[in-house]
DNA sequence: CCATGAACCTGGTCGC
DNA sequence: TGCGACCAGGTTCATG
């Protein structure tokens, strides 16, 4: 499901409820929700310690005690919500009972979301690459990676050990936002083109947090509310549809192994 | 180093 | 209405 966007609206909107309180307990449903340690470890470790902070890194949601962490990454269809009983729906990974009577709910159809329990944050960030909305990223920097490979652009774009955040949508829409064919190969993109999308990157990102991002099957926070940013969207799921640009009509082919939207008139290979 | 396809899961949609 | 094929916002692993 969510991309960085997406992970920023939950992250927002869990904070201010697990800030300075406490896990009480857990109720694991699918036992491999656990990634790399177990519900006992859980009880041991991060019961009763109050949390210090709840922050996203690339599309994980740290919660942070002293140096230790709880990342947990919702993949495709993780939904993390509070509640004020027990709910008795059917994808529920795990239930967490905090110390101010509420329930962190981890609601997961596709059972692919994971936690991650870490001594430090440093293991994430040592094999994480760079976050697209810090100031470290400008379009300096990212001319430097992409001229250093010789990757598709798109296949690039989703490496998470170089940049840390994007996924299918966004990168659809950033390589439409600057004339690049996904197919491109990254060390032949004009010096010009990068900088846009640096730029692209960056914009895109920030309009969709304030959307409070988007909303494509189910991705929802709080109460059931969906992201805004679907209206904002003018490549990814339009195939068929003329590009707002040009009028040529958008095309969806498969590059990098996802489906990806492009227009044939405006994104052209360059060499 | 990089591309590709499968695997991990469930559910929705489309064509016949 | 039913059924199979295919697709889905992500990541990791094996293979060539």
């Amino acid at each position: 499901m969510p991309e960085l966007p997406e992970v920023e609206t939950v992250v927002q909107s869990i904070r201010d409820g697990l800030i300075n309180n406490e896990f009480e307990h857990i109720e694991i449903r699918w036992p491999k929700v656990l990634f790399n340690f177990s519900e006992d470890e859980f009880l041991n470790n991060l019961v009763k310690r109050k949390i210090q902070r709840v922050e996203r890194r690339a599309k994980f949601i740290i919660i942070g005690f002293n140096e230790d962490i709880l990342a947990i990454h919702l993949r495709m269809t993780g939904k993390l919500y509070f509640q004020n009983n027990i709910p008795q729906n059917k994808h529920i990974s795990a239930v967490i009972k905090i110390n101010n009577g509420n329930y962190l709910i981890f609601e997961d159809t596709r059972k692919f979301g994971r936690f991650y329990y870490y001594q430090s944050q440093d293991y994430l960030n040592n094999k994480l690459g760079i976050e697209p909305l810090s100031n470290e990223m400008n379009g300096r920097i990212l001319l430097n990676i992409l001229h250093s490979k010789k990757r598709i652009i798109k296949a690039l774009l989703l490496d998470q050990h170089i940049i840390a955040g994007l996924g299918n949508i966004y990168v659809d829409e950033c390589l439409w936002k600057s004339n690049i064919h996904p197919e491109t190969i990254s060390n032949k993109i004009p010096e010009k083109n990068i900088t846009i999308l640096s730029k692209m990157i960056k914009s895109t990102l920030q309009s969709s947090i304030k959307a409070k991002g988007t909303t494509v099957v189910d991705f929802t926070f709080l109460n059931g509310r969906s992201g805004k940013y679907s209206d904002q969207l003018n490549i990814f799921g339009k195939e068929g549809n003329p590009c707002p640009k040009c009028s040529e009509i958008i095309i969806k082919k498969k590059v990098a192994g996802r489906g990806t939207h492009f227009c044939p008139d405006c994104q052209v290979i360059e060499y």
